[in-house]
DNA sequence: CGCTCGATATTCT
DNA sequence: GAATATCGAGCGA
């Protein structure tokens, strides 16, 4: 078969332009994208970013970088496009792609934080040892577990095909535009007002619910204060 | 349902 | 020693 129709993957692979932008941009148009892992020959798994948020440098508190480039964060001081997975509470990774303007900031990511399963979903179920499609990929630490994402991913190229793991442009299967609405980030305490947070509000796979984007709960019966 | 707590790498105080 | 870009088990209402 010559012809480059369907599945061709390379083709909608996101260039490092993309990620050469102001970080919560990136953060931004990425929801809608292709999350894409490859263990083996074989088996690919795949996702639609639901939820993700922008780190930033030294105005970013919150931010791995806000110190400047320790062992653990030198991806986000690196070219764009680049894996960094971290190892955070003991027990859980958790997988960003380096964004930013490089002639503009030191240091930025993008934390990758939920997918909406689409390829692959026996062998994740597999990895997470459960059968709830919503606890597969909603949230960091389930992501990196559903896709086998560990440190061993550190520092690969995210632009190039065969590095195992990429982000795609969506294809007929994955559905068209995604809404995007903005929320301050999770589990953070410094710069909590900052909206980095960016989900698809219709998506039932993101990892928790803000009162930003909560279906209307009208005062029909509890009328307090 | 909501709250507390353990896991324990990495960084900072 | 304390905090952290998390998750899930355990416990009580």
């Amino acid at each position: 078969m010559a012809s480059r129709s369907s599945s061709s993957s390379s083709s909608r692979l996101l260039p490092p332009e993309f990620y050469s932008r102001p970080t919560p941009q990136v953060a931004h148009d990425l929801i809608g994208k292709v999350l894409v892992r490859v263990l083996d020959k074989k088996r690919r798994l795949a996702g639609v970013i639901v939820e993700t948020e922008a780190y930033g440098h030294a105005d970013d508190p919150a931010s791995h970088a806000h110190r400047g480039p320790t062992a653990r964060n030198r991806v986000m001081f690196g070219p764009v496009g680049v894996a960094y997975v971290y190892f955070t509470y003991g027990s859980h990774h958790c997988v960003n792609v380096s964004a930013r303007s490089p002639d503009r900031a030191p240091a930025g990511a993008v934390l990758i934080r939920s997918i909406e399963p689409v390829e692959g979903v026996g062998v994740m179920q597999n990895l997470r040892g459960t059968g709830n499609p919503l606890l597969l990929a909603s949230g960091p630490g389930r992501l990196t577990q559903a896709m086998g994402i560990t440190l061993l991913q550190n520092g690969l190229d995210m632009t190039v095909p065969g590095s195992g793991l990429c982000i795609e442009e969506a294809g007929d299967l994955e559905g068209g535009r995604r809404q995007v609405v903005s929320t301050p980030r999770i589990g953070i305490t410094k710069a909590a007002d900052l909206p980095w947070r960016f989900v698809d509000p219709s998506s039932r796979f993101v990892s928790r619910r803000l009162p930003a984007f909560a279906p209307s709960i009208p005062e029909q019966h509890s009328r307090s204060s």
